[in-house]
DNA sequence: GCAGACAGTTTTGCATGCAAAATGCATTTG
DNA sequence: CAAATGCATTTTGCATGCAAAACTGTCTGC
């Protein structure tokens, strides 16, 4: 006889964190929304309590902000905040380059180059949700590319509170050309093993980025 | 008449958690030693719920792992977690710093100047333990100077990890000598506002001090 | 007409109880 | 004698209950 009882792949307080993580992140529950415990329990279908433990880990990520006997509240980043953020970004993703020029194997390389190719596609036929996805996929390969855990995790970690603002960026036509380039530029000097060069236009990459998600965000578009 | 009752500063679960990371990270819990909650609780004066969260909160900063079913045990890092975290680490610094040496004021630098005459003091003395914290102070202040706090927020997490670890490192003379030296180079390029040079000497001081750390460890002194 | 007080409701934060999984230990078995 | 088995205990994970804080809306007094 098959088993009858689905077995829960996860313990529960992780399941609910990385729903409630994809909810945030997917910007389905709105910056600076507030939690409540006993509605997003019925919908996560858990009590309150592994729920609870699953916003003590969001609130340690930077996804959720604790508002003592307030309860919590999606994180809602400021300009100033969006600029510090991709900073930071822009430092881990420079290291990340430094180092996978350093280590990239030739079957890494090729697949960046395949999703690279992809992407192109994606921006000629104006599929901005491929291309976005496309997007972040070789940014993540980059960085795991470097061989470093550590790296990779906080790299995830502080992207992550970027997501739901970079979901809409890129609309403007010259400035996602430009992107295009600068991904040309990227597997170019990756395949070169240029690591000082990788690094330098990774960051500039990301203050393009930023600088689109900031004027997006003065217009109110996200 | 005077409250009666103490008033807590925080909330319980962030009081246990603010409790429990100075636990393991001054190595109090010893890494690798598993976390008995009901032992833990009885210790923090907590009951088991806020303890929970608190460990959830440890676990997302990456200083206890989760164990499905088994609890939780205090981080316990192998030689090559340890480089990895330290090649982390010295990118973060490498940003502060360069950042820093842009943005610092004359009365931050002041104050650093100040520690660093101090931190002479200790090392002339061969007081190792407020060596150790006035150098801890020089990073932290350093990295203040950066104007950040999405970087000083993951500067102190990564870090966190590594502070039992430092704690007893540095007892190799000629190697403390020439960490005292290169903290003498960071204060003068700090001064000069030298960006580039002050990141790469705070690479290759973050470089030193792992190869210290993970001497260390292989002589299992750590 | 409006600030402030107040009662009722909601919500958070914590303690406790209980089921399931893991652990320890003695006994059995090959 | 080592490995395996079974039982008792411990420990984790979760649900629930309750007190305190926060919120809401109404009413009162000026």
């Amino acid at each position: 006889m098959a088993e009858v009882i689905s077995i829960p792949r996860q313990v529960l307080h992780q399941e609910a964190a990385s729903r409630l993580r994809q909810l945030i992140v997917e910007g389905r529950i709105a910056p600076g929304a507030k939690l409540n415990e006993r509605a997003l329990a019925e919908q996560l279908q858990v009590s309150r309590t592994p729920l609870r433990e699953a916003i003590k880990t969001l609130a340690a990520e930077g996804l959720v902000a604790l508002l003592p006997n307030r309860g919590a509240v999606a994180v809602q980043l400021s300009p100033q905040d969006v600029a510090d953020t991709f900073e930071v970004i822009a430092g881990l993703e420079g290291q990340s380059g430094e180092l996978a020029a350093q280590r990239i194997t030739a079957a890494e390389l090729a697949e960046i180059r395949a999703l690279h190719y992809e992407m192109l596609a994606a921006h000629t036929r104006r599929d901005l949700s491929s291309y976005y996805s496309l997007n972040a996929q070789i940014h993540e390969r980059i960085n795991a590319a470097a061989r470093n855990p550590v790296l990779t995790q906080t790299y995830r970690n502080v992207n992550a509170r970027l997501q739901a603002l970079r979901f809409r960026s890129n609309f403007d036509e010259r400035k996602w050309q430009h992107a295009v380039k600068e991904h040309d530029a990227m597997v170019a000097m990756l395949a070169e093993r240029d690591a000082a060069g990788l690094r330098a236009l990774l960051i500039r990459h990301l203050e393009n980025k930023r600088d689109a998600v900031l004027e997006l965000m003065q217009q109110g578009v996200a």
